[in-house]
RNA sequence: GGAGGAAUGGCAGAGUGGUUGAAUGCACCGGUCUUGAAAACCGGCAUACGUGAGAGCGUAUCUGGGGUUCGAAUCCCUAUUCCUCCGCCA
């Protein structure tokens, strides 16, 4: 959620970054509806107030009086307060009414894109940061995809996952259930050699979890939710992981605070189809290992780069080919401020895979999540928040099994082997 | 699931209707003392919003919400959480 202040001092700033966003007319409107609205809470508070001082001041002179035993007086008194109180129940019924106006505009507004995105309205758009210069072509003839992979020797059945609760829903066996186990193992110890904090946070919360981090409402429609106990599966860790800083006002030197954690995602991908969906190009529930910072705002762009090469280093350490993407304003999900994308290919289906996403958040969830440091002044300021996939595992798994096949079997990359204890999978 | 108890500042812990935003201790920060440190002593130490150039001032907040009262941390209702006992259970 954007800052009233932000909308008031940089106008300008806003509205180019709403522009980049390829905000609606209606998005425009509201900076302007909103300032107006915050100028009455303002108002109102101010008359509620004096409102209040007032009663406050004749209720330690009722006090007074009834101790000195003049009653009478005192009766006169009342009769002004209980004046006072009326109105200021019709004030604070007004206030409450602007307050969630103003925040059910407030919510709507996406973050402001960082001045490096580039303008644009679909992936198309998106500016390749790093290109992959090797070979992409150099699976032998009888190459198969990984699906096919999986079925000739046993890795995961898509069907079983169907049988038990429906599509999208893959069960891992044998040595793909291993190589499964494998990465995330892999993943937690490279997180945590670089001084990530792993954290095992619950897999459902609630709404006000939810909400801070930005998934509602916005993506209401993306989560599944247990209506019985109000409560969502989470889409990623990212939402209890960065939760966990809700309220919570930090010493500056603890910044920057660094979290890892593996967790299954439970995504419903309504409206997705076709080639998009098979296999586990795109599964409603996957592993992966997700790692958040809480920084400080003027490092906060250093910390981006940091994350960006340690995704990177994983994907260089299993030897998978891949690129760079800055996101561009229309692809750039609501909340972010800015956002790499890594893309993985997949040489048998000769498509590149997303497994990762590293996003800047600057102060757009710190402010719903009212995640502050105190700073050299004593003053509480919102920190910035961070964060990225490393990795996602389903996808990295179709790769792996692509792009390391040979007619014995699939290779394992010699980073994972002391996890799988196999060196192929035949 | 049933019965009972509890919830106060970073922590511990007073406070049961009227200068209580809240005693006291610990922690923390600044100072005095010291060659340095410790101890001792002195001072400071919540958050949000409003207002003001600023010092400051005002309002709200003692788990959340509602109520009683001129006035609530204190009384009532309600939700939540935690603890104890019983039941069930990986």
């Amino acid at each position: 959620m954007l800052e009233i202040s932000t909308l008031r001092l940089e106008k300008e700033r806003v509205l180019t970054g709403l522009k980049k966003k390829n905000a609606s007319e209606a998005q425009f409107n509201m900076v302007d509806k909103i300032i107006e609205l915050d100028d009455l809470r303002k108002k109102l508070q101010t008359e509620n107030d004096n409102l209040l001082s007032e009663s406050n001041k004749i209720s330690k002179e009722i006090g007074d009086l009834f101790k000195s035993g003049k009653q009478a007086e005192a009766g006169e008194l009342k009769n002004r307060v209980a004046e006072i109180k009326e109105q200021t129940k019709a004030l604070d019924e007004q206030s409450k009414n602007v307050l969630t106006e103003i925040n059910d505009l407030l919510i709507q507004l996406p973050n402001l894109p960082h001045s490096s995105v580039p303008y644009g309205k679909h992936a198309e758009d998106n500016e390749v940061f790093k290109s992959w210069d090797g070979p992409l072509d150099d699976l032998f003839a009888e190459a198969i995809p990984h699906w096919e992979l999986a079925e000739k020797y046993k890795l995961f059945s898509l069907s079983d996952g169907v049988k038990l609760t429906g599509s999208g829903f893959p069960v891992y066996k044998g040595k793909g259930a291993k190589l499964q186990r494998a990465l995330i193992t892999y993943f937690l110890e490279k997180a945590t050699d670089a001084g990530y904090l792993e954290i095992m946070p619950p897999l459902m919360v609630n709404q006000d979890t939810a909400r801070a981090t930005g998934q509602l409402p916005d993506k209401e429609g993306q989560m599944y939710y247990v209506e019985r106990d109000d409560l969502y599966l989470i889409p990623t860790a990212e939402v209890p992981m960065t939760n966990l800083y809700r309220d919570t006002i930090v010493a500056e030197e603890d910044l920057p605070i660094k979290l890892t954690g593996y967790t299954p995602c439970f995504r419903r991908e309504a409206g997705s189809y076709g080639a998009d969906v098979k296999g586990l190009n795109r599964v409603h529930q996957f592993d992966k290992v997700e790692i958040v910072q809480i920084a400080h705002p003027s490092k906060s762009y250093n910390v981006l780069m940091q994350m960006l090469s340690h995704v990177e280093g994983l994907l260089q350490e299993l030897g998978l080919p891949y690129r760079i993407l800055r996101l561009c304003g229309g692809d750039m999900s609501f909340t972010s401020a800015l956002t790499f994308d890594f893309e993985v290919y997949s040489k048998a289906q000769k498509r590149w895979l997303e497994v990762s996403s590293v996003s800047n958040f600057e102060t757009f969830q710190s402010n719903r999540l009212m995640l502050r440091y105190k700073d050299g002044d004593g003053k509480n300021k919102l920190a910035h928040t961070l964060n990225g996939s490393a990795l996602a595992l389903a996808r990295i798994v179709a790769s792996i099994l692509e792009n390391f096949q040979t007619p014995e079997g699939v290779v394992v990359p010699d980073v994972l082997r002391k996890y799988t204890g196999f060196d192929i999978i035949n």
